[in-house]
DNA sequence: TATCCTTACGGAATTCGTAAGCATG
DNA sequence: CATGCTTACGAATTCCGTAAGGATA
């Protein structure tokens, strides 16, 4: 057994089945990816792999049972890496943090100052996706930190902490018929409306909303980020609903935003990592300088729990 | 990085920081497990132990924070392996059960019985020790279900499990005097007493009572088991003080035992397994068989849970 | 001086990539 | 017929054990 045997187990099943593929993020050739798991097969006495002729096409019931062992094991392998990292080089090194369009830019830049002020020597990453793809990148350890509202908790393999809450406020061009008078989901469906793509920046629960109360949206146009929903919210081609951290006072002058917290549901931002992983000491930095109450210990304490917090028997 | 590597680290520890007893224990030369763990420092660039001269005298700062993460791997690897093993061989295999003297003596029999009945084809080593050998042999794999009283929880790597409950009886022969009345500690310390080991079958619980009620043990004979308490108590030495379950009125015809429930405080009887490992299917079976209560399922959860069960922060 | 680790070296085993072969959608 | 996996083979590398060297209790 050896790791380059595990890391085509993983990545075999992250391409897709496709060993051609595994070949080339592996840097290395098909027919040794091919020989890689075959061997532990064998090693193992145990058909990992469903083959229909020659290709292979899912896993056998006993590879479902081996790839989460197979999974940590690597994760460890990098956890040692890591660890002696923080030996090493101490304060210097990278950070890999994956978020939502929202965050990077409302929600992240204070405390990416913050960060590079007092860790000069490490070297910030910031990958920007859907809530999905920050979920994949933590999965995949493309990112160490993910940033995102909700669905970071439904994977198994990563742990989310909430950290801070927030909510939509409505954005109309200045001298709007909705600012005169109560805005309410009523009074809102008469609208043309802009505001995200679903899955993006708490949509769903701005749907929710509507729905609860019976209403249709009309909804013209979806975009992923709040710039863009300003941007033809000042163009007149409707009402903008967008997170309120995205509203700027100084910079929106042509805009006026109207708190919306009792129209919709209460949003959390939460921050995840790789349940069972271990992070640089300058990564839990930075999750307490941009959440001060997860401090290091609280987000080990989290990493290192089980999926599913069990209970001592009697 | 490799396992040979990592094996070499754990070994290392486990003997001492002696590099050629590492090397038989791993069947390997001396100069190939020097080499091991250099590589390995030299590829995550910290010194893993601490050398005075050429001999490694301990760990560094680095292996401490090191170490526990190699040794979730190693257990991994067989984790792997167990893994297959129950598809390829099923309900075909070998289970290392370690327990205590009174437990593999009084209480695993019937449990024992009814396993080899059930999973003919397992074949079962039952290997005796004191509480602190149990869980030593947990802890480096040499077997996989430990039985013992208390002790099993005090290692971070160790899971225990409560399986039942028992208290001690006082074992004279026939027509003692304390046969007649009731008997009392006090009475107790009067004559001259024959019990366990310290360390053994609840020999603490038994001195805490009589230092709680001021009194001073007149111990003429300690014995690791209830057997040898037994002969000697026949021999008219003195007055046992055993496990209730040793005594047995068919066999032990010559003695009488008087249930000291209300002298000594209960014990308990736990079932240890490795933290983080996995069971072949018959050795979750034989724990159910042992503990109804049990199942593999909550033996499973209890494996899979972090040493303090935390909770999610806010 | 005996124990224990390191270094040096040579042979053996393993590993890996290229090239050819074959099955499948 | 293009894609994708397997087999075959040879070269390169790695790996490991033996033997010698040196430090320490």
């Amino acid at each position: 057994m050896n790791f380059q045997q595990l890391r085509s187990i993983r990545e075999a099943i992250r391409c897709g089945f496709n060993l051609t593929e595994v070949a080339n993020v592996l840097a290395t050739s098909q027919p040794g990816v091919s020989r890689q798991i075959r061997e532990l097969e064998e090693e193992l006495g145990v058909e990992i792999f469903v083959r229909s002729g020659k290709r292979l096409t899912g896993l056998t019931e006993p590879g479902r049972e081996l790839l989460p062992v197979v999974e940590r094991m690597l994760v460890d392998a990098d956890n040692l890496r890591r660890i002696a990292g923080d030996f090493i080089e101490g304060d210097r090194g990278s950070l890999s943090i994956a978020a939502t369009h929202s965050q990077a830019r409302y929600a992240l830049p204070s405390a990416v100052r913050d960060f590079r002020a007092t860790h000069p020597n490490v070297t910030l990453q910031l990958h920007q996706g859907s809530p999905q793809q920050v979920a994949q990148m933590l999965l995949s350890g493309q990112a160490e930190v993910g940033i995102a509202t909700r669905v970071l908790a439904e994977h198994d393999e990563l742990v989310a902490m909430p950290c801070y809450r927030w909510t939509h406020s409505v954005i109309v061009p200045a001298e709007h018929a909705l600012l005169d008078g109560e805005v309410t989901l009523e009074r809102l469906a008469t609208f043309p409306l802009i505001t995200y793509e679903l899955g993006f920046t708490g949509r769903g629960t701005i749907d929710d909303a509507f729905e609860r109360a019976g209403l249709k949206m009309n909804v013209v146009l979806t975009a992923m980020d709040a710039d863009v929903i300003k941007t033809y919210v000042e163009l007149g081609l409707g009402v903008g609903i967008a997170a309120s951290i995205a509203f700027d006072e100084e910079r929106d002058r042509q805009l006026r935003a109207i708190d919306a917290r009792h129209l919709f549901p209460i949003n959390t931002t939460e921050v995840g990592v790789r349940r069972g992983g271990v992070l640089r000491r300058f990564a839990y930095d930075f999750i307490q300088t941009f959440a001060p109450h997860l401090s290091p210990e609280v987000v080990k304490r989290a990493q290192a729990s089980a999926v599913d917090t069990p209970q001592a028997p009697l």
